[in-house]
RNA sequence: GGGCGGUUAGCUCAGCUGGUAGAGCACUGUGUUCACAUCGCAGGGGUCACUGGUUCGAGUCCAGUACCGCCCACCA
C-alpha cells in the first residue's frame, strides 16, 4: 500500500541505490551495443565547491536530456567529473592554514603545500558528487575524472608541448595582468572592470629650460592621470601631433616632477585631444596603452611597484636615467620606497601640491580592473609569461560554428562567440600558484628554455644541445586551470591513448552550461577540440541562464541571499526542485527562483501520487496483454489519445531543448487530464455493472499511468521510479524505468472519441460553473433537461448518464421541452435546462443571459466586420477565412438559442 | 564606446515559424462526494512599456523612444 502522501526524504536514497546498483548509468551495455552513442560531459564543479543553484539547474537540465535519450534507446555516456580549480583550490588551502594557525604555504614550500592539498582534496574534495546524486543525477560514476589525475596532466603536457612545437605557445615578456594579492599573472578573462568614483589629477611638468612658474602656463605642460603614484615610472608626456596647442612642445623635454629624470614631449596619436589636458604622460610598464606607445617610440620601460604593489625604487641607472644620482633623490627613494601603492598616491599627490605641481583635481568616474577572485585592484606589470597563440587557433573554431558544425541554442549567443572570437588576444597561461599543472619547461644553465613531456625527455634534448649532461630547472609556474578544462571532452575519454570511448564518444552530443562561461570555457574546447582531435568537440551548445534570487540579485555568500538547493531538495525533495528548474529553463538570461514555485511542483508530485495510490485502490494494474488498440470504451479511447498527444508533445519539446515546454506538457496532463478528468470519469464505470468495461478501464488506466510515469522520469525521476514498481508490475515490463523504453507514437487517437468526451467535459463543466454562479449549494442535487437534443446527443447523455450524474451533481436527466422559470444553458444544439425556480432568483439569471448574449453579440459584431471587409477576403487564406464564417455561424447559433431561453425565462414571470 | 537581452494578470514568468492572451503562486466564493485540503469546484484580474510602420490581421515582424539589466572595450 502506498502511503497517503509523497514523502521523498523517505526513498530518494534508496531509489538512487537502486540504480547504481545495478549499474544501470554505464554506457555500453551489450543490449545497447548497435545503438546510437549519446555522449555529454559534466562542466566540472571545482572540487572546492558544494552543490549551488547553478549547479542544479545545469545538471538538472543535462539528467533530462541523458536520461530522455537513454530511454529512447541510445547508448549514453554522461561523464562526470571535477575541476581542480587552481586559484580557487589553493585559496581554500591556504586560509584553513591560516586558521589553523599552521605555517603558511611558503613556510612549509611546495612540495609540502600541494600534498596537503591533494590531503583536503580526497577529504572534502568529492562532497560535490554526493550532491550530484541527490539530485539524481546519473552519471557513469565509475567514470570520475579530475583535472589533474595522472590521465590528463599527460594530456595537458602533451598538448603543451605540441603547441610549443607548432609555436602555437610561446613565451613573451609584456604586461599582464598582475594580481598584486595572489602574486601572479591572470587572463584578461579573469579581471572585471568595476565602476569606480575616483579622481582626475591634473599634474604641471616644468618644461626643460623654463624656469617654472606656477602662473606662467608657458613654463609646463600639465598632464591628466587617474593614477599619480606611476608618475615615477613615466618615461614620457605624449600629445597628439595635429593639437595645436603642443605642437611647439613637441621635440622639447620635460623634466619629471620629484625624480628629476628628463623625459620627451613626443607626438603620438594615441592621445586624445578631448580628454584631459590632451597631453597624457606615459608610463610604459604600468599601463597597456602607455606600453604600446613605449614600444612604438623606443622609451624606456621603469617598472616602479613591486610584485606585491609597493614603491619599489630601485636607484640603479634604469631609474635614474639621464640623471646622476644626488642625495635628494636617494632620500626620496628611501622615503617612497615600501609604501603601499594606494599611500604612496597621496604622498604624492602632497608633495606635488607643495610644489605647486598641482594644476587642478576633478571628481572621475571610472572603471577599475579587479582580479575576479582576490577582489584586488589589477597592477599591469612587465612579466615573463607563457602565452597561447589564441587568435591562430580561434580561426577553425568561428568557422566551424559559421558551417554549423556545432550550433548554439539559442543561436544568438553565437555572435557573442563570433565577436569574441575575432578580436581574441593572447592567452596568457602561465600562474605564479603551485596547485595546479606545471609547466613542462626546463631551464639550462644559460637560461635556454627546453619543452618537453617529463624531465628526462628535456635532459636529453638539453643533453644533445650543449654537448653533455647540464642541470636543468624546471619552470616554476603552473597552468591556468581553463588550460586543463579546454581538453575535458576527450581527456577525459582517455586521450592521447586510443581508446574505445574516445573513438566511440567523441565527439560529444551536447554541452549543457552558463552563458557565463563561454568565453572562459566552450570557445576554448572549441579550439582545443579542434586542434588535438581535428573535430569540433561537441554538436549542440545549449546554454542556460543564471539563477538570481527572487529579486533578481546574483546570488553570493556576502549578500545572504544564496538559496541553497540541498534545502529545497531536503524540503521539497529531488523532483519538485528538478521540475521547478527545467520548467523556468527557458528564460533567456537569468531565473529568478522562489521558494513558492518549488512548492507547487512538490504537489504536483503529491497529486501524482495519489492518482497512483487512486489506480492501487482500484486495482488499476498494468497488464502484459493489454492492447491500447483494442480498447472499446470511449473514455479509455480518448485517454489513449490525450496520453499520445501528450507524448508527442514532450518529446518535441526536449527534441528542441525546449524544457519549459516539455515540462508543462507533462504537468498539463497528468493534472489537469489525467487526474481532472479521466480518474474521475471513470469511477462511474469502476463500480459499474459492465464487467468487460471496468476491467478494460483498469487496464487502461494503468496503462496510462505507466505512460505518465514515463513521460515525467526525466523530470522527476525519484517518484516516477518508486511508483513505477511499486504499481505491481507487468510481467515482461522493464523493471527500471530509467531504462524503460520511451513512448512511441502508435496512432491511437480517435477523432470520435475525443468529440465526445469533449462534449462531456464541456456538459459538466458547463452545468458546474451555472450552479456556482446562481449560488446552488454544492451538495443539492438539481434535475436536468435536455431540449432540443440530436439523436447523437441523447445517445450520449444516456451513455454517459451517471458520470453527468456524479459530476454535475444532477439528480436526473430528463428530455423534453424546457421548463418555465429554469436557468438555461446552450450545449451545442441543445440547451440545458435546470428548472431551478424557487431555488434561484429568476432576475439574476435573466441578467446572467443578457451578459451572455452582450458577450456573443460582440464576437458577431467583430466577426462581421471582418468579414465584410474586402481585403481580408481576399487576402487571408482560405481556412483562416473558413474558420472565421465558422465561427460566426455558431456564434449566431448560441445567440439565437440564448435569446429563446431568455424569451421563456420572462415568459415565466 | 560597441554588442546583447528585458518591459505580458497583484508577484514570478511562458507565449516556437503573425490568425480568438496562458501557467504557477497569491486573491475571492464554495466544498470534509470513499486518490489527493500538499485537495476539489467555480471565479475575479491584462488597452501585452510607449510611438510609428508593414499586413486583411501584430504580444508575435520592422524602425524609433523611455526605463531596467547583462556582456565586451585601453580611454588619461
Amino acid at each position: 500500500m502506498l502511503d497517503k502522501t509523497y514523502q521523498p526524504q523517505k526513498i530518494e536514497d534508496a531509489i538512487y541505490g537502486t540504480w547504481e546498483k545495478a549499474k544501470a548509468f554505464a554506457p555500453g551495455a551489450p543490449a545497447r551495443a548497435g545503438a546510437k552513442p549519446f555522449a555529454v560531459v559534466i562542466p566540472p564543479p571545482n572540487v572546492t565547491g558544494s552543490l549551488h543553484m547553478g549547479h542544479a539547474l545545469n545538471n538538472t537540465l543535462q539528467d533530462v536530456l541523458v536520461r530522455f535519450e537513454r530511454m529512447r534507446g541510445r547508448d549514453v555516456l554522461w561523464q562526470p567529473g571535477t575541476d581542480h580549480a587552481g586559484i580557487a583550490t589553493q585559496m581554500v588551502v591556504e586560509r584553513q592554514l591560516m586558521e589553523r594557525q599552521e605555517p603558511n604555504r611558503r613556510a612549509m614550500g611546495r612540495e609540502a603545500f600541494i600534498k596537503r592539498v591533494w590531503q583536503w582534496k580526497e577529504e572534502s574534495g568529492n562532497t560535490i558528487v554526493g550532491q550530484l546524486k541527490r539530485l539524481g543525477c546519473s552519471c557513469d560514476w565509475s567514470r570520475l575524472r579530475f583535472t589533474m589525475d595522472e590521465g590528463l596532466s599527460r594530456a595537458v603536457r602533451k598538448v603543451f608541448v605540441d603547441l610549443y612545437r607548432a609555436g602555437l605557445i610561446y613565451k613573451d615578456k609584456r604586461l599582464v595582468n598582475w594580481d598584486p594579492e595572489l602574486l601572479t599573472a591572470i587572463s584578461d578573462l579573469e579581471v572585471e572592470q568595476i565602476e569606480t568614483k575616483g579622481h582626475l589629477w591634473h599634474l604641471r611638468y616644468p618644461i626643460e629650460g623654463r624656469r617654472f612658474d606656477p602662473s606662467d602656463s608657458s613654463t609646463y605642460i600639465v598632464v591628466a592621470t587617474t593614477r599619480p603614484e606611476t608618475m615615477l615610472g613615466d618615461t614620457a608626456v605624449a600629445v597628439h601631433p595635429d593639437d595645436e596647442r603642443y605642437k611647439h612642445l613637441v621635440g622639447k623635454h620635460v623634466i619629471l616632477p620629484l625624480v628629476g629624470r628628463r623625459i620627451p614631449i613626443i607626438a603620438d596619436e594615441y592621445s586624445d585631444p578631448e580628454k584631459g589636458s590632451g597631453a597624457v604622460k606615459i608610463t610604459p610598464a604600468h599601463d597597456f596603452n602607455d606600453f604600446e606607445v613605449g614600444k612604438r617610440h623606443g622609451l624606456p620601460m621603469i617598472n616602479v611597484l613591486s610584485p606585491d604593489g609597493k614603491l619599489l625604487l630601485d636607484p640603479n641607472p634604469d631609474f635614474v636615467q639621464g640623471i646622476e644620482p644626488n642625495p635628494e633623490l636617494r632620500a626620496l627613494i628611501l622615503e617612497f620606497n615600501g609604501v603601499f601603492r594606494f599611500a604612496a598616491r597621496k604622498l604624492i599627490v602632497h608633495q606635488l601640491e607643495e610644489k605647486g605641481l598641482m594644476e587642478k583635481i576633478e571628481l572621475h568616474l571610472h572603471t577599475v580592473p579587479h582580479g575576479d577572485r582576490s577582489n584586488a585592484v589589477i597592477e599591469p606589470r612587465l612579466t615573463d609569461q607563457w602565452y597561447v597563440d589564441a587568435a591562430t587557433l580561434a580561426k577553425p573554431a568561428i568557422d566551424a560554428v559559421k558551417r554549423g558544425n556545432t550550433t548554439f541554442v539559442p543561436k544568438n549567443w553565437e555572435t557573442t562567440y563570433f565577436h569574441w572570437m575575432q578580436t581574441i588576444q593572447p592567452w596568457c597561461i602561465s600562474r605564479q600558484l603551485w596547485w595546479g599543472h606545471q609547466i613542462p619547461a626546463w631551464y639550462g644553465p644559460d637560461g635556454k628554455v627546453f619543452v618537453a613531456k617529463d624531465a628526462a625527455a628535456a635532459a636529453a634534448e638539453a643533453k644533445q644541445h650543449y654537448g653533455k649532461s647540464v642541470s636543468l630547472k624546471r619552470d616554476e609556474d603552473v597552468l591556468d586551470t581553463w588550460f586543463s578544462s579546454a581538453l575535458w571532452p576527450f581527456s577525459t575519454l582517455g586521450w592521447p591513448d586510443k581508446t574505445p570511448e574516445l573513438a566511440r564518444y567523441y565527439p560529444t552530443d551536447v554541452l549543457v552550461t552558463g552563458f557565463d562561461i563561454i568565453f572562459f570555457w566552450v570557445a576554448r574546447m572549441m579550439m582545443m577540440g579542434l586542434y588535438v582531435m581535428e573535430e569540433v568537440p561537441f554538436r549542440d551548445v545549449y546554454i542556460h541562464a543564471l539563477v538570481r534570487d527572487e529579486k533578481g540579485q546574483k546570488m553570493s555568500k556576502s549578500k545572504g541571499n544564496v538559496i541553497d538547493p540541498l534545502d529545497l531538495i531536503n524540503t521539497y525533495g529531488a523532483d519538485a526542485l528538478r521540475f521547478t528548474l527545467a520548467a523556468m529553463a527557458a528564460q533567456g538570461r537569468d531565473i529568478k527562483l522562489s521558494s513558492s514555485r518549488v512548492e507547487g511542483y512538490r504537489n504536483f508530485a503529491t497529486k501524482l501520487w495519489n492518482a497512483a495510490r487512486f489506480a492501487e485502490l482500484n486495482n488499476c494494474v498494468p497488464r502484459a496483454d493489454f492492447d491500447p488498440a483494442s480498447a472499446k470504451v470511449t473514455l479509455n479511447r480518448w485517454i489513449l489519445g490525450e496520453s499520445e498527444r501528450a507524448a508527442a508533445a514532450v518529446t518535441e519539446a526536449l527534441q528542441a531543448f525546449r524544457f519549459n515546454d516539455a515540462a508543462g506538457a507533462n504537468y498539463h496532463f497528468i493534472w489537469h487530464v489525467y487526474c481532472d478528468w479521466y480518474l474521475e470519469l471513470i469511477k462511474p464505470i469502476l463500480s459499474g455493472a459492465d464487467q468487460d468495461a471496468a476491467a478494460e478501464t483498469r487496464a487502461t488506466a494503468a496503462y496510462v499511468l505507466d505512460q505518465a510515469l514515463l513521460l515525467l522520469h526525466p523530470f522527476m525521476p525519484f517518484v516516477t521510479e518508486e511508483l513505477w514498481a511499486k504499481l505491481a508490475p507487468a510481467e515482461g515490463r522493464q523493471s527500471l524505468l530509467l531504462l524503460a523504453p520511451w513512448p512511441m507514437h502508435r496512432g491511437h487517437e480517435n477523432a470520435q472519441a475525443d468529440a465526445e468526451i469533449g462534449w462531456l467535459i464541456r456538459f459538466i463543466s458547463e452545468v458546474r460553473s451555472v450552479r456556482s454562479e446562481m449560488n446552488v449549494p454544492a451538495g443539492a442535487k438539481v434535475p436536468l433537461v435536455i431540449a432540443g437534443a440530436s439523436e447523437e446527443t441523447r445517445a450520449r447523455a444516456s451513455r454517459h448518464e451517471e458520470t453527468l450524474l456524479r459530476l454535475a451533481r444532477l439528480e436526473k436527466i430528463e428530455f423534453g421541452a424546457s421548463p418555465h422559470g429554469a436557468v438555461q444553458i446552450v450545449l451545442d444544439e441543445a440547451v440545458l435546462a435546470l428548472p431551478l425556480a424557487g431555488i434561484i432568483d429568476i432576475d439574476a439569471e435573466s441578467k446572467r443571459l443578457k451578459r451572455e448574449i452582450d458577450k456573443v453579440g460582440s464576437e458577431i459584431r467583430q466577426l462581421d466586420a471582418k468579414l465584410a471587409n474586402e481585403k481580408f477576403v481576399s487576402r487571408a487564406p482560405e481556412h483562416v477565412d473558413e474558420e472565421q464564417r465558422e465561427r460566426k455561424s455558431e456564434a449566431e447559433a448560441v445567440a439565437a438559442k440564448l435569446e429563446q431561453a431568455l424569451k421563456r425565462l420572462e415568459a415565466a414571470l
